[in-house]
RNA sequence: GGCCUCAUCGUCUAAUGGUUAGGACAUUGCCCUUUCACGGCGAAAAUACGGGUUCGAUCCCCGUUGGGGCUACCA
C-alpha cells in the first residue's frame, strides 16, 4: 500500500516552528516508504484567515526542503497552484463533497439539526462550569422528530448539523505514538459537523479529506487527540477504513509551557530571517521529539528520510531550546566551503553593503571563511566581517600585546613593515606569510606574541579576530601596508 | 471542575529487572594558541514523591504531585 500523509495547516499565520517539525516527520514517514506527502490547506474558519498565508507557509517549508508531492504548491511566480488528481486540496473549494457526506449522515440517522442559540449553549456552559459538572453539549436537539426537525431548516431557522455519538460504551483506538487511547463515549461531545454558515468544521472536513485523499498516517499535534474518538466515529458511519493516526507531543516554551510568540519567536521565518540555515533548523526540530538511538546527532534531511522511525519518537512534550540550535547552526556553517559558502551568505553581505557580489567568488569565499566558525548565525556575519571593508578605528593601547609594552610596538613595527614590504605578491598568501614571518621572528629573536600580536591588531583593529596571515591573505599587501601604516600614526 | 496525556542531569535525550545511569547543548577546568573562535582532554550535573511486586527496581503495577492538551458553530 502507498503511504500517503499530509500536512494540514490553517492559512492563519506564519509557519509555526511547531507545524514545521509535525510537517518534516509526516514528510519522513512518507518518503521512507516511497510515499506522498501532500499539502492541504484547511480554511474552513473564514474568519480568521490570514491573507499571504499560504504563500508564506509553502515558502518555509520549501526553505526547510520539504518536496510537496501533491496538493498545494507555489509556481514559479509565487502563485498558488494546485498539483494531484485528488484536489481541490483547499477546504474551502469542496464544499459540495462535504454537503453531500453531512446529508447521507443526516438521512442515515447519525446526525441530528440542532437549533440552539448561542445563548443557550452559553448559559448551559456556565450552568456547567459553576456547578463543575463536565461541560458539553446536552444534546438537546437530539430527540427532535426528523421531520419536525426538517420542517424547521425549510422555515429558514438558523442549525447546524451535529454528529451523533453513541451514549454509551468506551472508543478505544491506538496511536501509533501514545499506544491505546479510550475515552467513555458518553463524555465525547456531540460535535458540531456543520457550521450556521454552511461550512465544515474541522473534525468533519479532515475526515472527509483525509479519506478521499487517501491519506494512511495521520499525523498531527497532540491537541487533537481527545477529538479522534469523534473522527473514527464518523470512519465508522462512512464505513470507511481509518488511517493510522500518530500524535505529537508538543513543542514547549522554556517554563514548559506551550511554546508561545510571548516568550521567543515561534515562525520559521523567524529563523530564516536571523540567519539559520535550513538543515540546522531541520536537524534541530527533527531531534526534539526524536532521536536514532544512536550517538550521531548531526542528520541531512535524506539521512533523516532513511533513519527515522515512527517507533522512536518519544511521548513527551520538548522545550524548544535555541542554544542548541546555534550549536547546530555552527555546525552546518563549518562544513560549508567554497562555492557553496558563498552562495549561502553572499546575500548578506550584499544586503549589508559590504560587497556587490561581482568580485571574485574565491576572494569572497576567503573572506567568509574567515568568520564562518565564529559567528552564530548570518546575521552576525556583516558585523564580524565589516573591519576587513572599513579601516578600523582602535586605540593605540591595544597595540600592545599582554607580555608586551608600547615600547616594544614601537620598535618592532617599523621593522615588521619593512620586511613584509621585501615579501613579493606572489608570495602574498597565509601559508608562505606565516612561514616568512615565522623564520624572520627567529631570526631576530623576537617572541610570536610581540610581532602577531601587534601585527593582528593593526589589520584587524580588534582584540579578537582571526588571525593576522589570514586577514593579510584577504586584504592583499597594499591594503595590509596601508594599515600598518596607520598602526604606526597611532603609536 | 471533567476527560485524555506526559514525567531520567538546567535543556534535548540513551539505557536496563542487576550499569561507575551513557551522549549532546549549555556551564566550568586544563591543553592548543598572538587574541577570539575551532579542536582535544577533563569536571560538575538526573531517574519527581509514596507505596507495592521482586533476591533486586530508574525500568513492572497502584497512588500522589507536577506539567501539557482538550473541554467552541477555531483549527
Amino acid at each position: 500500500m502507498m503511504v500517503r500523509t499530509r500536512f494540514a495547516p490553517s492559512p492563519t499565520g506564519f509557519l509555526h516552528v511547531g507545524g514545521l517539525r509535525t510537517a518534516l516527520y509526516a514528510y519522513l514517514i512518507a518518503k521512507q516508504n516511497g510515499g506522498k506527502f501532500l499539502l492541504r490547506i484547511e480554511d474552513t474558519d473564514r474568519k480568521r484567515f490570514v491573507e499571504g498565508s499560504i504563500e508564506s507557509m509553502i515558502s518555509s517549508l520549501k526553505w526547510a526542503g520539504i518536496e510537496i508531492d501533491e496538493g498545494v504548491e507555489l509556481d514559479s511566480e509565487g502563485k498558488i497552484i494546485q498539483v494531484g488528481d485528488k484536489g481541490p486540496y483547499v477546504q474551502s473549494e469542496r464544499l459540495d463533497l462535504y454537503k453531500k457526506h453531512a446529508d447521507q449522515l443526516l438521512a442515515e440517522g447519525n446526525a441530528y439539526q440542532c437549533f440552539c442559540t448561542a445563548e443557550r449553549l452559553e448559559d448551559l456552559k456556565n450552568y456547567q462550569q459553576a456547578n463543575k459538572l463536565p461541560t458539553g453539549y446536552d444534546k438537546f436537539c437530539r430527540d427532535i422528530d426528523p421531520s419536525e426537525a426538517q420542517k424547521r431548516v425549510e422555515s429558514g431557522e438558523s442549525h447546524v448539523l451535529r454528529l451523533k455519538m453513541p451514549k454509551e460504551g468506551e472508543s478505544t483506538f491506538t496511536d501509533l505514538i501514545r499506544g491505546d487511547v479510550t475515552f467513555k463515549n458518553e463524555l465525547i461531545d456531540d460535535q458540531v459537523m456543520i457550521k450556521t454558515d454552511g461550512f465544515p468544521t474541522y473534525h468533519f472536513a479532515v475526515v472527509i479529506d483525509d479519506h478521499f485523499m487517501e491519506i494512511t498516517h495521520v499525523v498531527r499535534g497532540d491537541e487533537w487527540l481527545s477529538s479522534t474518538p469523534k473522527h473514527l466515529q464518523l470512519y465508522k458511519y462512512f464505513n470507511w477504513e481509518a488511517p493510522q493516526m500518530a500524535h505529537l507531543s508538543l513543542l514547549l516554551n522554556a517554563d514548559k509551557s506551550k511554546l508561545s510568540k510571548r516568550q521567543g519567536d515561534v515562525a520559521v521565518k523567524d529563523y530564516s530571517d536571523k540567519g539559520y540555515l535550513p538543515q540546522a533548523i531541520v536537524n534541530f526540530v527533527a531531534f526534539l521529539g526524536w532521536n536514532p538511538g544512536t550517538e550521531k546527532e548531526i542528520f541531512s534531511l535524506e539521512e533523516l528520510v532513511k533513519e527515522f522511525k515512527i517507533e522512536k519518537i518519544i511521548k513527551s512534550g520538548a522545550v524548544f531550546n535555541l542554544e542548541k540550535l546555534d550549536w547546530y547552526n555552527q555546525q552546518y556553517l563549518k562544513i560549508l566551503k567554497g562555492q557553496d559558502l558563498v552562495k549561502v551568505c553572499l546575500p548578506w553581505l550584499i544586503n549589508a553593503g559590504l560587497v556587490t557580489g561581482k568580485e571574485d567568488q574565491d576572494w569572497l569565499a576567503a573572506v567568509i571563511e574567515l568568520e564562518k566558525e565564529r559567528v552564530k548565525t548570518l546575521v552576525e556575519l556583516p558585523e564580524a566581517l565589516k573591519f576587513l571593508f572599513v579601516l578600523p578605528e582602535y586605540d593605540a593601547q591595544i597595540l600592545v600585546w599582554k607580555k608586551g609594552s608600547m615600547d616594544e610596538v614601537k620598535k618592532i613595527l617599523p621593522l615588521l613593515v619593512e620586511f613584509l614590504n621585501t615579501i613579493s605578491a606572489q608570495d602574498w598568501n597565509k601559508e608562505k606569510l606565516q612561514s616568512l614571518v615565522g623564520e624572520w621572528i627567529v631570526k631576530n629573536e623576537f617572541s610570536n606574541g610581540s610581532v602577531l600580536w601587534p601585527l593582528r591588531v593593526s589589520l584587524s583593529g580588534q582584540q579578537n579576530s582571526p588571525g593576522p596571515f589570514e586577514i593579510a591573505e584577504v586584504l592583499g599587501k597594499d591594503k595590509t601596508l596601508e594599515r600598518l601604516g596607520e598602526a604606526s600614526k597611532k603609536i
